[in-house]
DNA sequence: CCTCCTCGGTATATCGATTAACCAATCCGT
DNA sequence: ACGGATTGGTTAATCGATATACCGAGGAGG
């Protein structure tokens, strides 16, 4: 019952090619001086043998393992991070793969959790690197995982003295600009704006653009709401600006899933979008473009912030991975959610 | 400029403990024979140096690597797969994290691309195992991993006959016979479906759930109609079924998303939802709930099959994984998007 | 013609664990 | 009290690659 021939290692190869082993990792690695020719014909050895060099091993030996870490904290219930991270992964994979890199993906529910998690990566050596998500205020995992001695990239607002680089949200919130804009243009000047949970940073980003967008065009906010990225708290916030004296003509969500709420909040309390008023959200989810009305939105462009991010930190990691500048910054996606002010 | 001390090795904490390396590594994997004091005082001088065995050292030595595969199909573009992703990662994940075992993601556009991963996965010795997602008729894939000597489970019907196990939807479109009844019994008589690609297996089982209900009820179907899952696919079936002479009352899609983009082009052609046409999906995603109407879809519990899957297969990898059994079938989920038949 | 360098490789130690084989005490039944 | 288990460890080989040090053969330079 041999289910199969058991896997050639480095020595089928070098014996196939009539070299040593040495040969033979030199060829796969670039390294050593090897003639042009033997290299082919280590090569095609190793091709007609379907070997590849046993990552373990070369990860022991090395001690590189060619496999980078994401940890998502998911905490129950919320609409917030979620939606980006498929796209995220498909930025950062889109970069990997080409390298032959392993994206090594765990699920975390508190922040202290995901600390100990790294202090186990670390520790067993089962990654070279991390991506760290949603930044925070006085975030301790850049501490954290320079004390470990772990490459880190952070997804969120480059801070100069930091001990892990951040990537592509210098302009986060930058979208939030044209949003504003584009409802003065429309005439709106009731305008709340409807946050996430304050201990994110980008949450104050994008607040602090949307309160600046306004005043400079001499107008102030209708209001700020913070929520937690719930669903219940996504209604409430609506329901309550909804039910002012004199409400908002227009709502600014932080994301498009707490937008989804509140469309669906207002039109079942027998408001029309956008007729009686507009709504924006931010992220650019594909179900933004289903809907009925289409969302506008912000697009920030997750998946070119993947794939920085995963450039940048492959860089960290000693490899050479092109330029890890962030091409593309967030834009208004103008849809059918949003529309000329009532009256 | 010392980024910290060196990791510590086996040996550090076989000196600290006062025995050999060997009482370490048994100590760590519950093996050989220790005495409660010995194997206490070994858990404690690694704890004080923050020792865990190094993943690659231990994979070379035991051909074992605590990792499993997950390779995600992602075309460009399609409304499918893409959200039961989150919540199968977080089912899968689950299971693995209390025992150690790390998840590595892939993405991938085409089989083709899968199958020369899967080939790389094995040869390198990166993994243990993997799941398999989207079950195809006539799959290349058990026989393939098969060859390569690779456990995996396959989430869809398990195939008595198959090389490897299908996991969690042996009652796969069980939900689609909950949702013809529930359409029947509003007094649904014309009632069409659109589904998704025919080389899917989900696709077949479905739209089989969904001829036999009608059936036997004495009913046929109004219409089925098959999409790629994109966006123009679903909105060209919807506008198809709509513009019949005499139209269908209800609208069964195979996926939420899909469903979305009917509602949306039920409404943008002046129809109301569930007045005079009612729709119903499946997946139960989150933003059914925010959606107005509400959408009525059936809830197949992705997570507990990722979970049931990762049973399974680190079963299949010699790991002691509780009952592989899945608990929980598809169920209807009946929200608002389903009302009385009109007239 | 001798020396030195470069080219193209090879021999071997090593990464850090796991594991099979082995062994010294202690225990137990008769 | 003695032979055979049992307990509680140890010793040493090994997993498969990588990397450092080394080495022989030509070619160049003087």
């Amino acid at each position: 019952m041999e289910s199969g021939r058991a896997r050639p290692t480095i020595k089928a190869v070098a014996a196939v090619a009539g070299v040593s082993t040495a040969a033979v990792s030199q060829a796969f690695n670039n390294k050593g001086r090897l003639s042009e020719a033997t290299r082919r014909r280590i090569l095609d050895a190793a091709m007609d043998l379907g070997w590849s060099p046993s990552a373990p091993a070369a990860a022991l030996r090395s001690a590189r393992t060619r496999t980078l870490a994401l940890v998502v904290r998911r905490p129950t219930d919320v609409l917030g991070a979620d939606p980006h991270f498929s796209e995220l992964i498909t930025g950062i994979e889109g970069e990997l793969a080409p390298r032959g890199y392993g994206l090594l993906l765990h699920l975390v529910t508190d922040v202290d959790e995901e600390s100990t998690l790294y202090e186990r990566l670390a520790a067993e050596g089962r990654v070279d690197g991390a991506v760290l998500t949603d930044a925070r205020t006085d975030d301790p995992r850049p501490a954290l995982l320079t004390r470990l001695g772990l490459p880190a990239v952070m997804l969120g607002a480059p801070d100069p003295d930091a001990a892990v680089p951040g990537v592509g949200l210098g302009h986060q919130g930058a979208g939030v600009g044209e949003v504003v804009d584009h409802l003065l243009g429309l005439g709106h000047r009731r305008i709340a704006y409807v946050a996430g949970p304050a201990e994110l940073q980008h949450t104050r980003l994008r607040r602090r653009r949307f309160e600046d967008g306004l005043r400079a065009a001499g107008h102030r906010p209708f209001a700020v709401l913070h929520t937690d990225f719930s669903e219940g708290a996504a209604i409430a916030a609506t329901e309550a600006l909804l039910a002012a004296a004199d409400p908002p003509t227009a709502i600014v969500y932080a994301n498009d899933s707490m937008a989804v709420c509140g469309i669906g909040t207002a039109q079942r309390s027998g408001l029309r979008v956008p007729a009686d008023v507009s709504v924006v959200g931010y992220d650019n989810l594909p179900i933004g473009r289903w809907l009925h009305p289409r969302l506008t939105t912000v697009d920030q462009q997750v998946q070119q912030v993947g794939a920085a991010a995963a450039r940048l930190l492959l860089a960290r990691c000693g490899e050479d991975a092109g330029d890890a500048r962030l091409d593309g910054r967030p834009r208004l996606v103008a849809r059918d959610s949003t529309g000329p002010a009532p009256h």
